[in-house]
DNA sequence: TATATAATGAAACATATGGATCTTTTTCAA
DNA sequence: TTGAAAAAGATCCATATGTTTCATTATATA
């Protein structure tokens, strides 16, 4: 699509709230065809004008004609393109072409989808539960599992400050479950093979009274004897190794049940963390000059 | 579609008019959905009335209610995704509880989907091509992207001595970047909101002639201009928060896709690191005992 | 620092939209 | 042929839409 093209050569000279509504189009083509301008412009997060100043912009007459754009994109791609992505997935392992990717991905959507089987969205509302009336919330996950640990971790800290990820240099990750209780709870996400450290740790947790919900890949697990909560997820994968993806799905619900439990404090607790990074200047949109 | 369904059954039992306006509703469902009421009934022939009473005929609330089935047609295949959140946004926030995960685990498995289509195939092969070969490879995401980074990085360590995390405690993450050459490739991740120290790092990496690759979310990301390949993942998610799930899967593809060029080597290299971390006690299938 | 300029937000406007109402036409049984 | 009932057409209304205008706020320049 040419216009697509032309919107991201123009990005750069846009004004900030034009790139934001630029941004959202390039993102929701579709929105952009079948839904007014004005709720588009809403789910962007800009004003109804933007979405005119962008269209004239980019050399239009007018917003109808950016949406004659991407409606006729839709009325082709309708019985086009995305209907042979559905036929190749029915078609299941037909697809050749040693397209090792292609297989992957549709294998890992396909576990995600299985993980919103009524079962696990039990576990994962139960655990949930467990986890939102702890005092602390202790995060272990050792070896593969340290990015999923660490992202909730992250995530928990733009929330608050009841997180405690239980890694640290020097060998002084369990360090911090000194003065955890039996008001505390600890998120083990650990699956085979099990790190010795992991089970360790958890072990202990137990015995000083904190409660343990886990995120892990079988209901076998060593941790689920420990646990309160298990929540269970795949790792298979048709590469050489297992797969963490769904793992960190779970995560990512998990910290969303959270948020949803108390949406104001959320959102307030959100705005605090972006002032505070936005003094830091963590954060940019350009590549920064130096000097 | 049961509403196309249910247009035949009680289309024999339809007025004149009525019939020829559901004729052209079921042999043009786009424009239903693409273009405005009187527009469709000017299409069709028919008074803009006409259709209306079609709609209430059918025991919907009115022709709005109509185009938003053909719309949501429409949409699925497109993304599917974005339609869960506007849906989510119109329902407001009586969304049931039980609902959320459920959304988000569909809304995820779309996202990977969707990953699969041949732009981001070739887009993958690409920037695992690029990997390929390199002499060294660094990998920089921070915040956010630290999880996906690090899980990077620790595959790759599984298979070879081949990549470097640009991390450290004290602020020394980028100065494993001194001795960095026009021979090696840094894989950069980073999504909205784009990191500052990020791009600088990127930016310095690519002035001593690394060449730069990333994973990012949108074709409008700073990376872009900085990067020989560039994947890009959805972040979008109906919770809070963006979403890493996508990210992680592309780079879990990435390390499968570089194990696979050499599938011998890639195999050998895993049994070492088995054997080493049996050395070590790492694994373990049942609690450890302590006394 | 003061000033010019661009960017943004808010409000106002003309118009198009979907739906409701009322009138005319058609249909068909008595 | 006539009268009742259904269908179709015409008209009107409140609302939502895309656009423009103007005031306000950032941003850059001198």
């Amino acid at each position: 699509m040419p216009l697509k093209e032309q919107i991201i050569a123009q990005y750069d000279a846009m004004s900030p709230q034009l790139q934001r509504s630029a941004r959202y189009v390039l993102e929701h083509p579709e929105e952009v065809a079948l839904v007014s301008m004005r709720e588009v412009a809403r789910l962007a997060g800009v004003q109804p004008a933007t979405m005119t100043r962008l269209a004239k912009f980019l050399g239009l007459s007018g917003y109808d004609e950016l949406r004659a754009h991407y409606a006729a994109a839709l009325r082709q791609g309708g019985d086009g393109f995305a209907a042979k992505v559905r036929q190749r997935v029915e078609e299941g392992s037909e697809a050749l072409e040693g397209d090792i990717a292609s297989h992957m991905l549709q294998g890992l959507s396909a576990q995600l989808a299985k993980l919103s089987e009524p079962d696990s969205l039990k576990r994962l509302q139960a655990t949930a539960n467990r986890l939102r009336s702890a005092r602390k919330v202790y995060v272990l996950g050792l070896r593969s599992c340290h990015a999923v640990a660490w992202h909730f971790h992250y995530v928990m800290t733009l929330l608050g400050d009841r997180s405690v990820h239980l890694d640290g240099p020097g060998g002084t990750g369990g360090d911090a479950l000194i003065r955890a209780t039996s008001e505390d709870v600890m998120l083990v996400i650990s699956i085979k093979p099990y790190a010795t450290g992991t089970l360790e740790l958890a072990q202990l947790a137990k015995e000083q009274g904190v409660g343990i919900v886990s995120i892990t890949d079988s209901e076998v697990s060593p941790l689920v004897a420990l646990s309160e909560q298990a929540i269970f997820c795949p790792t298979e994968s048709d590469s050489f190794f297992h797969t963490l993806t769904p793992a960190l799905a779970v995560s990512e619900v998990l910290c969303s049940l959270l948020a949803e439990f108390d949406r104001p404090k959320a959102l307030e607790a959100l705005q605090q963390t972006d002032q505070h990074l936005l003094n830091l200047n963590t954060y940019s949109t350009a590549i920064p000059k130096r000097q």
